[in-house]
RNA sequence: GGCGCGGUAGCCAAGUGGUAAGGCCGGGGACUGCAAAUCCUCUAUUCGCCGGUUCGAUUCCGGCCCGCGCCUCCA
């Protein structure tokens, strides 16, 4: 069963498919590393990586490419002000970015590309492109597209010509005359004072690559001057991904990407997510916060990718209570949950789930499914349906697994109580026990009162009390 | 102004030309000494407003109101 995917270009849903019949070969435009990624940021991440789970979960190979932005003024500007060699700079936090994107769970891509990695293809490509006479270089040493020699440009965004040049001619700045056009993009920067030891040798002298070509030549590159399928945030697709197809079809005459996937914005208490409305939530701050990357991860895949989804600590809360109920549902099948590469594709019981993320990724709808299911498997299984059926009980198992492998939520089964309760624990609980036995409802409250200072949190059963660390 | 998206219960959020998934919260019940956890159960005569098409519209069409995004480097 292939997977329907609405398609910005056509503004249709069409099927994804492997061009050359073997895996989708795909790229997602990655971070800019210049701070930590906010939940926004990762809303895209974690859309491209169900994407691509859902591929692979229905049997279909992929090939993931997604690059690390390593030059532009946000990470000169910033590393100049630490004082820090550049490269040193986007490192760190391009291992920040790897620390936060295992955490939530995303498959990590087949390659992983960063500009700075590429400029000899940025080079090149610029140079194919004055070659045909698509580009120019400006007084300065500065190389742009000439945008009116490429007669498809607008038709991803759908702005007209004239939308184009009249934003732009309103908001031109007289220190940028050297553009024959106003709409006319940047394929090279030429050196400036303030960008400091940051530059490069190119034949029209040093400087910079702008920040389109990085994408454009490293597509190029790993996937080929045609593939499968490209994808980012909505904001990117004017001007950045208008761009890149101006900048590649006017050089291959080719379709650049078949498809183009899109992602909408995370809003934040019905807001934009912005530094100045003071709304950034980063996972390092919602994990101070008591929120795991699991439940943030579960909150993102609440809403359709199409729609802007509306992020609020009531729907963090409302995650960590569905995730709990998944929990309960692996402890009752005792599922035995197996990590990293995705191997069992069978949904079984599972499969309206599948279905549901194969018509366009539509997860809240999976989810829906999911929880359906779950409550009626665990209806099930106290019926006894499931008794002596080992391989029912496989079945329910191998879909389930199928189901997190999709979704990329990682669901552990209660654990028997492995953590070690201290001796005073242990004997403070048994006291408790042993007053509640003789109906001393105050002596057991208040030794249940001490536990709890202790940080644990004591639960009784009917045939005894089970000792738990306090969470939240 | 142009392009695009949306307005569904207290909150988040699906969906469909035939009478509203799911999660959270809340109410009631079981269990409990009281709790916690768990389980059961209930909660939108109604899908922004007004018209139209239709046997029938929340779903299609038109208008209006409101919110949001993009319009040169923000996922």
């Amino acid at each position: 069963m292939p997977l329907k995917l609405y398609d910005t270009l056509s503004r249709e849903l069409r099927e994804v498919f492997a061009m050359d019949g073997e895996s989708v070969r795909f790229y997602g435009c990655g971070p800019t590393v210049y701070g930590p990624a906010h939940i926004g940021n990762f809303r895209t991440f974690v859309m491209q990586d169900v994407f691509r789970r859902v591929l692979e979960t229905s049997g279909q190979k992929t090939y993931h490419a997604r690059n690390i932005t390593d030059v532009d003024d946000k990470t000169i500007r910033q590393s100049q002000a630490e004082g820090v060699p550049l490269n040193e700079f986007t490192d760190r936090w391009a291992k920040y970015f790897d620390k936060d994107c295992e955490a939530l769970n995303l498959l990590v891509p087949h390659i992983q590309p960063s500009a700075v990695a590429h400029i000899p293809e940025q080079i090149v490509l610029i140079e194919n492109l004055i070659a045909k006479g698509k580009a120019y270089k400006a007084e300065d040493g500065s190389v742009y597209f000439k945008v009116s020699s490429f007669e498809d440009y607008g038709r991803l965004s759908r702005l007209a010509d004239r939308e184009i040049t009249t934003s732009i001619t309103e908001r031109e700045s007289s220190d940028e005359y050297e553009r024959e056009s106003a709409a006319d993009f940047a394929l090279w920067k030429a050196r400036r004072s303030e960008d400091g030891e940051n530059y490069w040798e190119s034949p029209w002298g040093p400087g910079r690559p702008g920040w389109h070509i990085e994408c454009s030549a490293i597509c190029m590159k790993h996937l080929g001057e045609s593939f499968d399928l490209h994808s980012g945030g909505v904001d990117l697709v004017f001007p950045h991904h208008e761009n890149e197809i101006a900048q590649v079809e006017a050089n291959t005459n080719k379709t650049f990407a078949r498809h183009w996937f899109h992602i909408a914005h995370l809003m934040v208490e019905g807001r934009k997510m912005s530094k100045s409305l003071g709304n950034l939530h980063t996972l390092e701050e919602l994990s101070e916060k008591g929120y795991s990357a699991q439940e943030v991860r579960y909150v993102l895949l609440s809403g359709s990718y199409r729609q802007p989804l509306n992020f609020t600590f009531d729907s963090m809360k409302a995650s960590r209570k569905a995730m709990l109920k998944l929990r309960d549902f692996a402890t009752k099948f005792n599922f035995n949950p197996s990590r990293g590469s995705i191997l069992e594709t069978e949904f079984g019981p599972f499969l309206p789930v599948q279905e549901a993320l194969l018509s366009d990724l539509s997860t809240p709808e999976a989810l829906g499914r999911c929880f359906r299911l779950v409550r009626e498997l665990g209806e099930a299984l106290e019926r006894g349906e499931f008794e002596g059926d080992e391989e029912a009980m496989n079945n329910v198992r191998r879909g389930f697994q199928a189901t997190c492998d999709a979704l990329g939520l990682l669901v552990e089964p209660k654990k028997e109580d492995i953590e070690e309760i201290p001796g005073a624990v242990e004997n403070l609980a048994q006291k408790r026990w042993n007053a509640k036995q003789s109906k001393d409802w105050s002596m057991a409250d208040q030794l249940r009162n001490d536990l709890l200072d202790l940080g644990w949190v004591v639960k009784d059963g009917k045939e005894g009390f089970e000792l738990s660390r306090f969470s939240e």
